[in-house]
DNA sequence: TCTGGGGTCCTAGGACCC
DNA sequence: TCTGGGGTCCTAGGACCC
């Protein structure tokens, strides 16, 4: 169950006035043209206008469109309603983004009276758009790959069944940039090799695609042009990392600032793994420079942390290794943490303090201070620092 | 007024262990 | 009179997806 434009919808929802009432519309970027389209309506993609986009170059495209921000607010609570109304139809949903959700329906044949699966599938979406107002599209298959590719197809309001057996012949349809899962570089890689669509692929034979790719790629590919797919829809997938990243309207060149920014960031990260009921043992800095350089550096610490206080300590000894090696203004920021263990299994103890160990005074200020945010508001506490930079910028804190 | 902010998975090399 | 074979964990980077 694929949405359409989600972006779109959900910024038309909330926004009738303005990104409702042009049907030219780009979510993401700001007006002036900074930034990246999200996602375009399906007017504006007729301009040439996609995601990933920069804004400016979309405006250049379609200079009647209307940009609107990403409402990241609406659209979480719009894909948790989707993914509960989704949870009364079928026995098996597991999101796979925030607007895609997989369906297991094998099993219900008998319930439905061995109805077609697209007659179930039309019910899905008729009944997802009355109980959410959001249009998704809908493809069916005997395996997960098919089914996205087929929703795809089916784009937008539409319902695409791969028939059992009919798997080899829709895939003889696509190019191999179709493919979910070969993207940019593999596509070019193929096309060196003169490959361009799945009937190029399966002419070319199996040996060939494995001497080529290796076996990873290679076999994976000798299955999909095939229709062969051996993911299952599994309900409950684990996280396995949680992130909080920003690019600041301009770099930062003052260090103060650039600490200030850090502190933010871990603050935003800590604040959600403890939302989540869990503990990180690895954290990982992002750093972007003026020329775009991405560098990244990780630690994994013996024991698990979850306070605001060592998420950044870990993070700004990061920081200051990947400062060492080039230090230029900064152009994006980045926390990640990753290696979680449920915030209820025992703490080992510790035998020796590193500097970085995280003390239960730590965690406890964390929880009380989620607990005034809670109660207060999201600025019901915070650091000092942050504080005396909201007042630098004439901005109220009480 | 180029180039966002989330994610997942894979690979390769090195440290370390038995 | 050189340096096996098996494993795990960690880091860094990259491809890919929405």
């Amino acid at each position: 169950v694929d949405c359409d434009a989600f972006f779109v919808q959900v910024a038309r929802l909330e926004d009738p006035e303005g990104a409702g009432a042009h049907p030219l519309l780009i979510v993401g970027g700001t007006p002036e043209g900074r930034g990246v389209v999200t996602s375009a309506s399906y007017e504006a993609r007729r301009f040439g206008v996609h995601s990933a986009m920069s804004t400016a170059e979309a405006l250049r495209l379609c200079p009647d469109a209307f940009v609107a921000p990403v409402p990241r607010g609406a659209c979480l609570s719009k894909s948790r309603a989707i993914m509960q109304a989704l949870q009364v139809l079928s026995p098996v949903v597991a999101p796979a983004s925030i607007d895609e959700f997989y369906l297991d329906v094998s099993g219900t044949e008998r319930m439905l009276h061995g109805e077609p699966l697209a007659t179930t599938a039309r019910r899905i979406q008729a009944r997802v758009l009355e109980e959410t107002s959001i249009q998704v599209s809908i493809g069916g298959a005997t395996n997960r790959t098919l089914a996205k590719m087929a929703a795809g197809r089916a784009k937008p309001a539409g319902v695409r069944i791969v028939e059992p057996g009919g798997e080899a012949a829709f895939m003889k349809e696509l190019a191999l940039c179709d493919i979910q899962g070969v993207g940019p570089t593999f596509t070019s890689e193929l096309a060196q090799r003169g490959l361009v669509t799945v009937d190029d692929a399966l002419r070319v034979g199996d040996d060939w695609l494995l001497r080529w790719f290796g076996r990873g790629r290679g076999g994976w590919l000798a299955r999909i042009i095939r229709g062969i797919d051996t993911h299952t829809v599994v309900p409950h997938e684990t996280r396995r990392s949680l992130s909080s990243e920003n690019t600041f309207g301009r770099n930062l060149s003052e260090d103060r600032d650039v600490e200030r920014e850090l502190l933010r960031l871990a603050r935003s990260v800590a604040t959600s793994i403890r939302a989540e009921g869990l503990r990180a043992r690895t954290v990982t800095l992002k750093l972007r420079d003026p020329d775009f350089t991405t560098r990244q550096r990780s630690r994994t610490l013996s024991e698990p942390i979850e306070s605001d206080l060592a998420v950044f300590n870990v993070a700004r000894s990061l920081l200051e290794d990947l400062r060492a090696r080039r230090r230029l203004p900064v152009r994006l920021l980045g926390v990640a943490l990753s290696g979680f263990v449920e915030r209820d299994v025992p703490r080992q103890l510790v035998l020796f303090e590193d500097g970085e160990s995280e003390r239960e005074r730590d965690r406890k200020l964390a929880r009380v201070s989620d607990d005034l945010r809670e109660r207060f508001g999201s600025d019901g506490v915070m650091p000092a620092r942050l504080i005396e930079s909201r007042q630098r910028r004439g901005e109220d804190a009480d």
